[in-house]
DNA sequence: GAATCCCTCGTGGAAAACCACAAGGGATAG
DNA sequence: CTATCCCTTGTGGTTTTCCACGAGGGATTC
């Protein structure tokens, strides 16, 4: 079993939740971290001391102080933690339930689990230190539904880019020439109005209000 | 002091922690529940037995299980509770951040608290606990700035309605066209029009995209 | 090398949205 | 009662977006 956790989780009340109830199942050293910057640091001590973590248990969003922080969300934190400690299991427990969003942190990132919180979120989180204890990666139902949803669309970078623009009130002609002016090709007027016809097709969006309404909703150009 | 406590929370790790730490810093009987039509049912019963709760401290979003619920926002429930027992008091502890919700929920409300999760939310939901228990209302700081930003545009009824077609992907033909047959005024094509201008103007917004985008960031279209 | 496919892009016309001007009607103040 | 203001609506013309057709170019296949 795993000997030594680190629970990354910025709101102290859930953090609180947390710890208790995954001190008292499992027996082990629990610590924990309110911020992306001390998790890191908590993993490099240890490390150091020659007495690694096994896992860790992270939230996705992370809120901001008066402090200047270097690590400001839970992608960033997770893309750290394993450049330092590559062989080191997570487990991302958290509010996020976008398909998209699921779907990428398994793709990119190999996380180990997953775990929405919610009316039984404790209870899914211990089966998840259990699963991953024995090699197994965890989803619980909301996310395995998730990542079995078909259809869920994800965006090229061109595409979010050219969303992001509309979102900001860019015309058509305005976001050509800004194609134009930063080199990212197709840029013409016309092939531009093609990728956005195609992603009103995609996202059976009537117009393109609705087209950004609903990527906006599904979490796709934040 | 309040002698009688009861906390609304649908995660079980943040209700966990919530209930622990108002447990130990009022010495009172706090009680939980994790839905609303619950939370409703507890409050009738303790007034039923002669018994009534002081104190609801509740979420604002609630997760849906399989069970059908006829409550289903924390809005919903504080206005039952409300008319259920319009003396208790009411503190809401939530993610939420949004300026214009928070507004809405004093102004339409009358809560007497208002504390957001984050960092140190606990310590603040014991400071609003001990500030509502004198008689006074309390608003954390990042709710303190919300209520005092200016140009936080309050939508009515008629304009939420506008928005939304938008976002469902109306042509503003359309629009006119469902609000002459749900009798809703005024509901010419060149009217409608006018609308959406000035709402463009309030928010800045230089194509109805934008604005769509704009107000769905706010959560004033939810 | 020829056929095919896909992506980019231009053109022109239709549809939708935008905007300035102004008429009519209801409410209000004097 | 009258003048004024504001809201709604119509009209006509411009801008923006939409869309069908087709040309050119690069990549792939046979």
């Amino acid at each position: 079993m795993f000997t030594k956790i680190l629970i990354a989780e910025d709101e102290d009340s859930d953090n609180l939740g947390i710890v208790s109830a995954v001190s008292e199942f499992t027996n082990t050293s629990v610590d924990t971290a309110q911020f992306c910057d001390k998790t890191i640091l908590k993993i490099k001590e240890a490390i150091h001391k020659g007495n690694p973590y096994d896992l860790l248990i992270s939230d996705l969003s992370f809120a901001l102080d008066y402090k200047r922080h270097t690590i400001t969300t839970g992608k960033q934190l997770i893309e750290e933690v394993k450049k330092i400690q590559p062989a080191i299991k997570i487990i991302v427990f958290t509010g996020e339930k976008k398909p998209a969003i699921i779907k990428s942190f398994f793709a990119n990132h190999k996380i180990n689990g997953y775990v929405c919180k919610g009316l039984y979120g404790l209870p899914q989180l211990i089966n998840a230190i259990n699963a991953v204890d024995q090699g197994h990666t965890y989803t619980c139902p909301v996310s395995k539904d998730a990542l079995h949803q078909k259809n869920v669309l994800q965006l090229d970078t061109y595409e979010v880019q050219l969303l992001k623009l509309l979102a900001k009130g860019y015309k058509q002609d305005e976001i050509s020439q800004y194609f134009i002016e930063n080199d990212i090709t197709p840029n013409s007027r016309r092939s531009i109005e093609d990728k956005i016809r195609k992603l009103r097709d995609d996202f059976n969006a009537k117009t393109n209000i609705q087209l950004i309404y609903t990527v906006n909703q599904l979490g796709l150009i934040d």
